[in-house]
DNA sequence: TATGAATGAGACTTCATTCAT
DNA sequence: GATGAATGAAGTCTCATTCAT
């Protein structure tokens, strides 16, 4: 969000118009997430990658300089995709707003609000690849920090105004450093909890619920 | 010359016993978990590790048939010292609570204690590489999960100790579910913050100590 | 970088199509065949046959998954070869039989035809280096017995069947024994040759007819 | 036969004298024998012939200057007790000669040798590693077929000396020949039998009999 | 532009041999 | 002399990237 989609230069060679260039590249990148979330950064080949996308190498170079980008550009699906749900959830969330006062509900709006913003990172994780691929790789290594950085970064600026809008009291500094704690828990919880068996996978997500509400609640009561 | 067949693979081949071969098996351990911690496993090569050891490749390969093994080792070094850095903060829990009962403490002791338990992991954060190499490599891919898992695994046991302790009506398996979301959230925490600057790091440790307390109070006033 | 999982092998894994690919794959076995004739299986290095054969290791790779696998492939040109070489000998003999009754011959049939194998054998050993390559390494060890095998069971076979029209009388499982005493004589003796001087080598030929001739002579005998 | 033990100096390095040493000399040499049978001149490996041995690479490198060394000592040590096994055939023979006139045999003298030496060869293959280490490395390659080649002559030697008595008429050179297609043809086919399945191998024993029979009676007749 | 063959740096690993204790 | 730790050259194989067609 807020976040321009590609500054710096070459990093595509060719950026595709045509309408079967662009297939071709969608196809690259929604195979390399695929892989890239399933085998690691390292494991997954150039050549795998475009041979799982019926591509030749040479094309791929032609749309990638390198591997490297082209796990920049799996991110920037991730977070193109990632902004355009939490677009939804803040249109919804200010729907409800306006259109349902918090009447006789016997939870606090924002606390539903968390479940729903759980509830889209788990969609998320569950059902884009290139948010798995980038999670799975987040790594603090010399280079390709770059690409999970923004992607985190983009999360928290998403968060950072939910909770300007629960916890206006909040100083910026701090409304940063909590935003930062809830994108991290929550998406480190989704990661770890597919190491774990379904029940407790399961579990982990309730219990992650109630951990981000125990959290924020003062936080937002202190607001009112 | 070159490869042929055989390879046993002992696990360690040589066990070192002279007091220079455990010298330098050690130096090993140690420059591999700076190694990985700071580029990853699969950026860090043998040669790499046996040049900053100081000794030689066929050195390297007497004392751990593969790569794997060494990280292997890097991961029970640190299972060795997380432990034995739990078990002084139990003996000193202990201490307390014979010694000094809660009189006029202003705060509870089990939230002194969590604020221990998460001084405890900065510190084998801060001070141990084996610690950050395992952290850094938690992968779920096919391989190299092994090692993490008997870590993790470890911690959530001893964290469920405690929990036990300090909420003994929480059932099971619930609590074995909590103790997974202490491990995992404090253990991401502490990696993510090396990803910020210093002072946010410090604030991201000081809020994951709020969202502890608070996520874990209403189970240990339940308990009572 | 470096290796990592994944190891398919398609036993060939590019197969040749283009011109220039075919004349590099043949020259490729041309290569390794006279190394592992002249060094040794174990001696010959992969980057040895890519600098003789002026490719790099890598187009190699593209072609063999490894080091065994080229040597097979020496063993199939081999077989083919002599396959080729045998059937010329077989017409020859067909086209004898019928052209040239055995009228004034001073030699029965049978015998100029095992010069005549004598003499295909020779100049394969000659003139194939292939075959010289598979002689030379007919080992019992574990796995590279297999490619030998599979050569001198074709050799067997077409021996077999000269036989069986020299000395049909000859039980089937005898037969089966003397093809493989005569192969195996053959080769064996041509192999020894090369180890001695010249003319002690040519020497050597002529008695391996003069044994052979003997040795079949009663069977053939018998059959009349 | 008729030649020196140990010529050339510096082949090894220490000649052991006392006993222990004799001892574990004798040992490295069966090991070594029949890891070279077993496995190969080349996936043997010096520390698992000291492993085997149960000596240390250390004092194994104190009675051989290196790998080559061992085979070479092997070599001898198959010289030695073939000489010896030949030894004894021929005083068994001349004992046949001298007490036992060809009477009433239906078996010619020299018919029965023939089966004598198969069988001194048949038994060496069979009980003496150190014969089956040659044989199995015969080699062409640059270096270790010296070791072989001393071997093989010392046969040809003795059997040299058979033909000359049987067939004396055969001119030196042919003889020569002779000898030499009939220790490749033996030492050959027994190999060659090993590869084959139990029956097989005993019928291509009793073929290599009738074929060396059939092969050498004519020379003998002449001879008379 | 598309293709895929070609390249070669570089990773892992083995093992003959040396050398300090 | 005996031991076995240390060494490093050399070999196999992979894969990112280039380039000719």
């Amino acid at each position: 969000m807020g976040r321009s989609k590609r500054s710096k230069s070459a990093k595509v060679r060719r950026k595709p118009v045509q309408a079967r260039s662009v297939r071709r590249y969608e196809k690259i990148i929604d195979v390399a997430a695929l892989m890239f979330a399933e085998h690691g950064f390292e494991a997954t080949t150039m050549e795998g990658i475009a041979a799982v996308a019926e591509t030749s190498i040479g094309s791929l170079y032609q749309f990638f300089p390198n591997k490297r980008e082209v796990f920049r550009a799996v991110a920037e699906r991730c977070i193109e995709r990632s902004a355009q749900a939490f677009a939804e959830l803040f249109s919804e969330a200010e729907e409800d707003e306006t259109v349902d006062p918090p009447a006789g509900a016997d939870e606090p709006q924002w606390a539903r609000m968390i479940d729903d913003a759980v509830e889209v990172f788990s969609r998320l994780h569950g059902q884009e690849p290139s948010f798995q691929a980038v999670l799975a790789n987040v790594q603090l290594y010399e280079d390709y920090a770059e690409a999970d950085e923004a992607m985190l970064r983009s999360f928290v600026g998403v968060i950072e105004g939910l909770i300007e809008r629960w916890a206006p009291a909040l100083p910026r500094p701090r409304r940063h450093v909590v935003a930062i704690m809830l994108v991290q828990t929550t998406t480190m919880i989704l990661v770890a909890s597919t190491r774990e068996t379904p029940e407790i996978a399961r579990d982990m997500l309730l219990e992650l619920r109630v951990m981000l509400r125990r959290y924020l609640a003062p936080y937002v009561r202190e607001a009112m």
